[in-house]
DNA sequence: AGTCATAATGCTCATATTGAGCATAACAAG
DNA sequence: CTTGTTATGCTCAATATGAGCATTATGACT
């Protein structure tokens, strides 16, 4: 008798909330304890005509939320890691990256919107490096690479730390947050890669897990990983912060919009002009007046640039864009 | 009985023989004809302990051929377009793009190579826009748009062509593979939406497609789109060439490698100017002498860039590299 | 009313990068 | 030893980047 097999669609969606990135979970009832998870379901191979399809009616039943932007991200399929209910099921993650505006947040739904840095904490940079990854993770890291069993392989895990996380030569690379999620849980810092060697192997794992962030249920750490990594890219070359942003805003508004994504602060006079030579956004006229100091103009994203510009994104420091 | 699920592993094999890319394809004995397909096969929930693996085990065995280089591209599932053969069974296809070296073409098996922009004829520019496309597809797409049956509809279909297919005010994006095929696809100027739509609805539709490229089996081409434009994407921020070329190359060689992939023609001495101060590549001394004309010296990729730099991709004109 | 803190906005400037092209060098074939 | 061909070196104007200084318009506080 083969083993059957289900695929389940999973929903980062994503929203800017003042200046910090917030992703919807729901809570979820797993082996037992309650937790925290993304809103997902099984893909019903009758009812679901598309993927995407599929995904939207669970994200309505579970957040009663509707999306409109939406993009596949990757599909999970390790045994050892996406695990059943029932050992006589394989399951696959379809995950999707969703973006909506604040003020789209559900009301009268179990659903919550919780700051995504509180998951990946080692990727807020907008204070400088965070004293997590200074104090805790490096040195932990650190550890793992020197705990290697032959020198090859301490090469190997140096070289992987090293690009991941940065170091003086290769600079961090804000992207990379899938990686950097990736190997965290291979060295066994991350609480996910404890549970699922315990239930999969059955061995108790003495070294106890740092608390680097607060884990949630199946993999959905490592698909807001991927979310935040795919959505750091984009950015860049394509003008999907404005689907993060009321119709109006402010240049700062969008700055703080861009920082608190990227965690990386700006120059704000280079921004400003990037996005102002971009003619990504023209101005309203009007003015935000509570802005703590002079009033800011208010401004709304140019739709035409899509038809105008090759690669309109918000044109961050050190990826200057094209034409 | 609710219907049965079945994952497909379906793997688009580029590598650049001389000045062209290439796919590999298996011949494939579909719905009673003798169509040409990518190598694939279903994911056994049993056997396969990732997506990746049984992939690799698919593709040893149509094609004898192992892979470096693997990377997920995309998983489809519309219910209409991934036709299972049998009704009761509803069909995912997870897709992927690989990477390989010319000299590993195969051997003793059933599998051949083909010229990618043999199935997407419009999407190779080196010699200045195709005939093909400004002759046929932009009249044919012109026609599309005309059809349209209401003015909003009628904005909107040639705002579509006109992002996807360039015109005066948005140039050409040569990472807009998939767009194109897809815009294509739904125009009803690709083989493959005949066939789908015959076999679902049953309608028999008197528009002629036009042969705009040859078809693939099941949605492959939309596959092979999909890999092209990842591919172009990629190569600008992460230097995948070298999965391409030889151990050592001379400059003009993965110029003329990446021109074959991106589809456009570079400006010779740039190119090398940015490969050179990119430091991607290190001189061997060695010298290539069956050029044509002066010998050109052979390089190899330095594998530490990946340590010491951010972006390193081979830095398209019109796409300049960060720092 | 006057002072201060805070942002918004305007502008400068040294340096680096791009895009395009010219010039020279080194080989093969005739 | 001339011609065709490609490799390689170099120049130069136009533009972009990264950093910072200066000015302006508010609200809050005295």
């Amino acid at each position: 008798m083969p083993r059957a097999l289900t695929v389940g669609l999973h929903a980062a969606i994503l929203a800017v909330t003042g200046e910090e990135p917030r992703v919807l979970t729901v809570p979820e009832n797993g082996t037992g304890r309650l937790t925290t998870a993304l809103p997902f379901g099984p893909l019903d191979p009758d009812r679901h005509r598309t993927l995407e399809l599929g995904l939207l009616a669970w994200v309505h039943e579970q957040a009663g939320m509707d999306l409109a932007y939406v993009e596949q991200l990757y599909t999970f399929g390790d045994r050892d890691r996406t695990l059943a209910a029932d050992a006589s099921t394989r399951v696959l993650a379809v995950a999707y990256l969703a973006l909506v505006r604040e003020r789209h947040v559900t009301r009268g739904h179990a659903a919550s919107w919780q700051g995504v840095y509180g998951f990946l904490p080692w990727e807020d940079r907008r204070a400088g490096e965070p004293e997590i990854l200074r104090d805790r993770i490096r040195p932990a890291l650190a550890e793992w690479v020197n705990a290697a069993r032959e020198p090859s392989g301490l090469r190997q895990r140096r070289g992987r730390v090293d690009i991941t996380f940065g170091v003086a030569a290769a600079p961090w690379d804000s992207e990379r947050v899938l990686d950097r999620y990736e190997l965290l849980y291979e060295a066994g810092l991350i609480v996910e890669a404890m549970r699922d060697r315990q239930s999969t192997i059955g061995t108790h794992l003495d070294a106890p897990a740092g608390d680097f962030g607060s884990p949630l249920a199946l993999d959905h750490r490592r698909i807001l990983a991927t979310a935040l990594g795919r959505l750091r890219g984009k950015l860049k070359y394509r003008p999907v912060v404005f689907e993060l942003l009321p119709e109006t805003f402010t240049l700062f508004q969008l700055q703080r919009t861009v920082e608190s994504l990227v965690g990386e602060r700006l120059h704000k006079q280079n921004f400003r002009r990037l996005v102002e030579r971009g003619a990504l956004v023209e101005g309203t006229g009007r003015l935000e007046p509570a802005t703590g100091g002079r009033p800011a103009e208010l401004f709304r994203f140019r739709r035409e640039v899509l038809h105008e510009r090759l690669a309109p994104g918000v044109g961050l420091p050190g990826l200057p864009m094209p034409h």
